[in-house]
Order: C-alpha cells, then sequence, then structure tokens
RNA sequence: GGCCCGUUGGAGAAGCGGCUUAACUCACCAGCCUUUCACGCUGGCAUUCACGGGUUCGAAUCCCGUACGGGUCACCA
C-alpha cells in the first residue's frame, strides 16, 4: 500500500524550521514509498489563525523544493484541505459520538473550570482532570463545549515509527474537550477524523504531540477506524537544549530569515533532513533525490535534534561550490545591488567579485561584507598585519618598490600583469614567498588574509592600490 | 508534581550484545599543495560512552535504580 502522508499546519505565522522539519520528512517518507503527501490547513483557533499565513507557508515550503500533491493551492479527491471548511464534517461525527454516549456537553464556564483546576492544585492533586460533573447533566439552554469521555481502565499502546511502543493509561488522561464553545472542533478531535476521512496512512510529527496520540486514538476506536501509524520525531534543540522557542531571538527560526540571507534552498532541505536523521551512508551533503533515496524512517533518532548553525554555514557553503558561476551570480547579484556596489559596474566586475570569493563564501548576503571587509576606503591594518610587518627586514624599501612599479602601469592592468609586478619587485628586492606576498597583500588590504592577491588587486582598481601604497610609506616606520 | 522521552569528544552525530583498543562531520592543531591568501589533500584530536548496581563467557549496546536535561498535562495547535 502506498503511503499517504500530510503535514498539517495551523496559519499563526510564518515557516519554522520547526514545521518545515515536519513537512520535509513526511514529504521524504511519501517520496521515498512513491506515496502522496498532503498539506492541511489546520485553521481551527480563529483567534490566532494569520490570513496571510497559510500563504507564506505555501510559498516557502514550495521555495525549499516541497510540492505537496494534495493541499489548498493543488486540489485532490479529500479535499477540502482546510479545516474551517469541514465544520459539518466534524459535526456529524460529534453528533455520532454524543449519541453513542462516547461525548457529552459540558455547560461549565472557563471560570468554573479554572475555579476546579485551582482546587485540586491546593489540593495537591497532580493530574488536574476534569471533574466529569456535566456528564450526567440535563440538557440547558446554555452555550457547550463537547466533552470526550475517555474510557475508564483501558491502556493505549502504540508502536511509534521512532519511539518504540509507547503506552498511556485512562488515568492519566481527563475528559477532553473536542468540540469547543463556538462549534469549532479542537485539534484533537479534527485531527482525527481528517486523518481518516483523508486516508492518512503514517503520521510524522512532533515528538510534543505524543500525548496527544491517546486522545487520538480514541476517537478512531470509538468510530470504529484504525488508526495510521504515529512516529514522534524528537525536538530541535537550541544550544541551551531547550525546545527552539519562536520568541527566541538568538536563533534565526524562520525559513524566510535564511531566504532572505541567501542561503540555498537546497543546502537549507539538506540540513533540515539532518535534524533528528542521520543517513545510511557515509555522506552528509545530499541533493533533494539522493535525500529521497536514502531515506529510512527507521533512522529518525530518538534523542533530541541540536540546532547547529555552524554546519548550516558549512552544509551551505558546500553546496555554493556545487553552484555554476551562473547560479551563483544569480544567487549573489541582488544582494551586491542592494548594496550599491554595482553602480557604474559592468557584468565582468560582478563576475571576478563573485570568482574572488566564492571560495569563501558561506550565504549570498554575505559576499557585502566580505567585499567590505576587504575592499572599504578606510582600511586599518590590524595587529596580526602590523606585526607581521615589523618582523620582515626591509619592508619599506619592498613597498616603495612596489608603488613605483605601480606607477607604470596602464589604467587597467589585468591580473597578471599585478603577478608580474609581484614578480619583479621580488626579483629587485631579493625577496620571495611570504616575506614577499604578504607586506604587498597587508598593504593592499590591511589584512593577512583575503582572496588570490592578483585578482583582488585587479578588483581594487590601480588607483585605490596606488593610494594605500601611498598611505601605508607615510605611515611611520613602525607601522 | 503525574505521565512520556532523552543523556556518546570542544560541537553535531554513528553505534541496535562480540567485527569498536567507539564511524563520519564541524571546529581546532600539524604537515603537504600554492612564491601570498584561500580552496583542497594528509595526519592528530573520547583507554571511553551521565553515575551506581545487575544479567552475560562478553555491554556504549539488555535490566533496575539515581542524577541531570527536555516534552506534556488548555474550549492552542
Amino acid at each position: 500500500m502506498k503511503p499517504r502522508v500530510r503535514y498539517a499546519p495551523s496559519p499563526t505565522g510564518h515557516l519554522h524550521i520547526g514545521n518545515a522539519r515536519t513537512a520535509l520528512f513526511n514529504y521524504l517518507f511519501a517520496k521515498r514509498h512513491a506515496g502522496t503527501f498532503i498539506v492541511r490547513i489546520e485553521d481551527t483557533d480563529l483567534a490566532r489563525n494569520v490570513e496571510s499565513g497559510i500563504a507564506s507557508q505555501m510559498a516557502h515550503l514550495r521555495w525549499l523544493g516541497i510540492e505537496p500533491d494534495e493541499s489548498i493551492d493543488h486540489g485532490g479527491a479529500y479535499g477540502p484541505y482546510r479545516q474551517l471548511e469541514r465544520l459539518t464534517l466534524y459535526a456529524t461525527y460529534a453528533e455520532q459520538l454524543l449519541k453513542q454516549g462516547h461525548a457529552y456537553k459540558c455547560y461549565c464556564t472557563s471560570e468554573e473550570l479554572e475555579a476546579e483546576r485551582e482546587a485540586l492544585k491546593a489540593a495537591g492533586d497532580d493530574k488536574l482532570h476534569y471533574s466529569r460533573k456535566c456528564l450526567h447533566a440535563p440538557a440547558q439552554d446554555a452555550p457547550y463545549a463537547i466533552r470526550f469521555k475517555v474510557p475508564e481502565n483501558t491502556t493505549w499502546t502504540f508502536d511509534d515509527m521512532v519511539k518504540g511502543t509507547v503506552t498511556f493509561q485512562s488515568d492519566d488522561i481527563g475528559d477532553w474537550v473536542m468540540v469547543k464553545q463556538n462549534g469549532i472542533p479542537t485539534y484533537n478531535f479534527a485531527c482525527a477524523i481528517d486523518d481518516h476521512l483523508m486516508a492518512i496512512t503514517h503520521v510524522l510529527r512532533g515528538e510534543d504531540h505524543i500525548t496527544n496520540t491517546p486522545k487520538q486514538m480514541m476517537v478512531f476506536e470509538a468510530l470504529g477506524w484504525t488508526p495510521p501509524v504515529y512516529g514522534h520525531m524528537t525536538l530541535i534543540v537550541n544550544e541551551q537544549g531547550k525546545k527552539l522557542s519562536k520568541r527566541d531571538g538568538a536563533i534565526l527560526q524562520f525559513i524566510e530569515q535564511y531566504k532572505d540571507l541567501g542561503y540555498l534552498p537546497e543546502a537549507l532541505f539538506n540540513f533540515i533532513a539532518l535534524l533528528g536523521w542521520s543517513p545510511p551512508i557515509e555522506a552528509e551533503i545530499f541533493t533533494q533525490d539522493a535525500l529521497i533515496e536514502h531515506f529510512d524512517a527507521r533512522r529518525l533518532s530518538t534523542s533530541p535534534a541540536r540546532f547547529d548553525r555552524a554546519k548550516l554555514t558549512y552544509i551551505n557553503q558546500q553546496h555554493i561550490k556545487l553552484l555554476d558561476s551562473e547560479a551563483l551570480k544569480t544567487v549573489c547579484h541582488p544582494f551586491l545591488q542592494t548594496a550599491g556596489l554595482l553602480e557604474g559596474k559592468d557584468d565582468a566586475f560582478v563576475d571576478s567579485v563573485i570568482d574572488v570569493f566564492r571560495d569563501r563564501l558561506t550565504y549570498g548576503a554575505e559576499i557585502v561584507s566580505l567585499y567590505h571587509d576587504f575592499f572599504d576606503e578606510n582600511l586599518v591594518l590590524s595587529a596580526e598585519s602590523r606585526e607581521f610587518l615589523r618582523s620582515v627586514e626591509d619592508v619599506r624599501p619592498l613597498l616603495a618598490t612596489f608603488a613605483d612599479k605601480l606607477t607604470e602601469l596602464d589604467e587597467t592592468p589585468t591580473p597578471d600583469a599585478y603577478k608580474n609586478l609581484i614578480k619583479e619587485t621580488g626579483k629587485i628586492c631579493g625577496m620571495k614567498g611570504k616575506n614577499l606576498f604578504m607586506p604587498i597583500r597587508i598593504a593592499a588590504s590591511g589584512s593577512m588574509h583575503g582572496p588570490d592577491l592578483p585578482k583582488m588587486m585587479h578588483l581594487l582598481g590601480i588607483e585605490t592600490l596606488k593610494q594605500r601604497f601611498a598611505h601605508i610609506l607615510q605611515d611611520d616606520l613602525s607601522f
């Protein structure tokens, strides 16, 4: 049987990295087994819905390369794919459960419930379950919620795809609300109904849903249905080992933020796939197709996945290396453009900028800071550079010679022209290797680290170079 | 507090009872390459798997307990 899996976001905002990961693993699972990947919008919390949230989520899913087979945008035989459009369906089943005695109307107000919980807490009760005081309440002409009547002395056991056998007892679950006073179903109810109606075979979701599972299973049982296979993936945690909180500013958590910084979608896809899952082969740079080919749900990790930004950086850099120059140009161009670095520059200039930096670029937007680091007007010698200059004998004559030679060049020397110049300078001064290149590099860029020297000089332009050499030669001998 | 889950080097993370004197990757260090820088390549980097018991001829791997960490206990999803 071909699996049918779903990603069921609530449209409360942008695509979060944790949600993206849920979507991604479901997608991988579906594609790996030639199944169907469905996106269902769970918008039953009216207060938290953000209308633009749906479009944003769908757009970023697509940007990541995750294309649903069935969704509000793609249609399908199991629609509608938005819960608010399925209200009559839920009402039908709620009615049935009510009739069969699996559910009952609850007339308690939120104040009463709150007071009840407070009392339990004060009494030292640690379960804080609903008292069931409305279980036999006569019908009233008042607003009501519908509660699921949790069967007594029952054990729910399921074979979790990642955790193994997991068990819950009736005693640990209070009668929960399945339809709110406003007539809209709660998550656990709507989710169970839809998973059945949409013929979902496997549910891969975050571990934070594990305690919801028995609630959903009891709906399936009451209605005589067979629940899907569940799999609960470990949470993604931050440096402190805490669940990623959307309010945590220390980590960029939304796909959009990475997109805006010029991260590559295929790299992000690769990185996220490694969050709580490990490939069966010794590699870690994967294309989406390779990931689909190697995906195996049995390799989903049981311990929390640490969000490691350094790893992301590395993976992105590796994917950048895979790009041909045209593709890399497409990535970098907008950033150079917005930074105003392209004013009066031609295409060849863009090509050289990218060529010079491609080896050390870790994400698109970085091209701008790399550029500034090395080509800023006010260059400042790093401490390391000064120290090096002091350690080399006869630095000054060397730099003077080079500066002198510079005046002999034409207006737009090629990288090779600079290379020859360095060579000649070395010959004249009797210097070579590091002692030759490094002082020139420092004079030109202020730093001991940077792109290939001749290429860099070419980019910098002869006028800037002349200024910089003049500047450093004016400097005190001690630098 | 109840219930559920986890704990391997500076970091991520393999490992599923003997092939492990613990893979791979990042970071770091050293060397090579490059007349510089970077990329790349090669090598180094846990006598040890939170701790304490137990099972076994044999345990990071199984069992129990302790500690620590996390998740969840809503008319949120």
